[in-house]
DNA sequence: AACGTTTATTGAAACGCTTCAAGAAACTGT
DNA sequence: ACAGTTTCTTGAAGCGTTTCAATAAACGTT
């Protein structure tokens, strides 16, 4: 019934016959151990299956050898958690370290970091869904606590990863438009978030380099109704052809407006989305978006942290860049909209 | 820029003018710590803002205030990974506990979780995507490890907590019933996956009570593509006028697919899914589901960890109810189907 | 006021590891 | 073979907690 007794760093030096002295410095890789020596010391460890203790290696080291991870409140619809999440555990994993999850209670945000930093709960702070001005990012650098977040931060010593909206966006046109698409649309969200204004900064740049006219934009919060329900203002306005979405989610809804409307996404109305959720894939037609590179993501964030700790000096702020997946929402070339102009 | 020092036990004792074996006393809540004294030392903590770290506590306790899960391999998109998450780490850290995350690395399902046991890095597991005769559960079993699954295990004497499929594709099954539809056909797993059985049992059992013919059943694994392609058999062998789907994957894959031969889902044929997953409120027309109730089944496995932690016999196997979530997949009731018959 | 009881507090060991000053062993060169 | 170097190994202290035997304080009795 006991869980399993584990053999300890003295039954390692007893049985190679050496002190538990030694035994550290061979797990540790130092130096000056004889070949002989850390022979014998391997043969021990590998024989009772010994692997230090975390619990073991904090209280002296002063570290918990933990990176961790406080989910978002709101079950965040709108990025693949599970994917970054095993990209940044993976990556964490092989720089020995392990990843501890941590959750909001209230309202309030800054909170539970503060809880568990009292406790000395973890080494450094992955963050994601980060605002303008965001209190958990000062709350962290007040106190000099290493942390990495995935998106972009207002402040430029702040390390941060970010996916190149803005050339994600671009990129998302230039594909409408080597289609034949010149009536481009774009809906974005409401004014004031730091990975909104860039995807639009995106479409405007990018529309306007093409000498089509940026002015086609419309805004909604992210959400499939009210995205749906802008269609008909959308299509009496613009009359687009092709709608670049800032997101999926606006994207699906903007799809579900167009039928609303009697027009066919991906034949009557090209649409492209962004972030690249299940959901993309799993619409008729499926949805063209962009996909955030999640692995590499996960990786810079890690890699950073690790730097901060071992107090080389860590690269600041990076930019990765989204992938378009084409499907069939624009899977045509463009077409006669269908009212005619 | 060093990261904040915290205050020890021994600051706190000294602050309250007591050992600190009294302080201990306090913060676990012993017996025979006189009023006065404990207000002393309350005083002192709130001051000091004293937490005592995880790293100390589990030297001498032996244990580590950590439950493990580990990631799965394919992210899994078939159920809400972010929820159920959230509510583990919620009623962990009620129960003073946090969640360590790992992950696979190769093949071997089995072998992350007898390296965080060899280095003594959790106090118990939780487990989810169970299969028949899952590794892992035999692994843990032998070592008498306590752990948790999410989902059915084969053998009577293991912790699990499961959604009751069956219970829940018969509330399908009612419902489309009480819409009028007399022709209502299931689209299943292939045989052998413990929940597949179960749901598709739900079906036929559900079918054959209310008079109809429960024969109506077509297999696929659990893809959107094969979903979709697999309609035009399913129309022409059963003509149905509703659809009851093992998964919202091939739900959604189904509602494409009924789409391709000229159906509108939701008002020619109903459909139902399984799982509410993102992508079935985001689907037009809206999908008709079974929502887990993950917050439960969080709760749950948690509470079968900690009691089996402190010795209490614990609960065993436990079902929980899914909620039929009616969206738009199953608005109308049943018509004449496109094909007369 | 002195006694036995019960209740409250404490000193010190222990948990498994790292680290560092100090001692032992292995090499030099003579 | 010996002192002087350099390379290896170790004993013991310490990390922040808990725990338990032992001591001290408070309480009721007489």
């Amino acid at each position: 019934m006991d869980p399993v007794k584990r053999p300890t760093i003295r039954d390692v030096a007893e049985a190679a016959g050496v002190s538990t002295a030694t035994v550290s410095n061979v797990v540790n890789g130092h130096p000056h151990v004889r070949g002989k020596t850390r022979a014998k010391v391997l043969e021990a460890i590998e024989k009772l299956g010994y692997r230090a203790s975390r619990a073991a290696k904090s209280l002296p080291a002063g570290r918990t050898f933990l990176l961790a991870y406080c989910l978002p409140a709101d079950a965040a619809r709108n990025f693949a958690l599970d994917v970054f999440l095993h990209h940044v555990v993976s990556r964490a994993a092989e720089e020995d370290l392990e990843v501890l999850l941590f959750a909001q209670k209230g309202g309030d945000r800054v909170r539970p970091y503060a809880e568990l930093i009292r406790r000395g709960g973890a080494d450094g702070f992955v963050l994601s869904g980060i605002d303008y001005r965001d209190p958990r990012v000062a709350f962290l650098q007040e106190r000099a606590i290493p942390f990495a977040c995935f998106g972009r931060v207002d402040d430029e010593s702040v390390a941060s990863v970010d996916v190149d909206g803005a050339s994600g966006i671009a990129a998302a046109v230039n594909h409408l438009h080597s289609l034949g698409h010149e009536r481009i649309a774009f809906v974005g969200w409401p004014e004031g978030s730091a990975t909104g204004d860039d995807r639009l900064a995106g479409f405007v740049g990018r529309a306007g380099a093409l000498g089509l006219d940026p002015g086609r934009v419309v805004r909604s919060i992210d959400d499939f109704d009210l995205g749906r329900k802008l269609v008909p203002a959308l299509v009496r306005d613009h009359d687009p052809t092709a709608v670049v979405s800032v997101s999926d989610t606006l994207a699906l809804g903007v799809m579900a407006g167009l039928r609303d409307e009697g027009l066919e996404p991906g034949r009557d109305v090209a649409v492209t989305g962004f972030d690249d959720i299940p959901a993309a894939s799993l619409a008729a037609p499926s949805l063209t978006s962009l996909r955030q590179p999640m692995e590499q993501v996960g990786a810079l964030l890690v890699e950073h942290l690790v730097a901060r700790l071992t107090g080389e000096d860590a690269p600041i702020s990076m930019l990765v860049q989204p992938d378009l997946i084409v499907r069939d929402s624009t899977a045509g070339t463009a077409r006669s909209p269908a009212r005619g102009d």
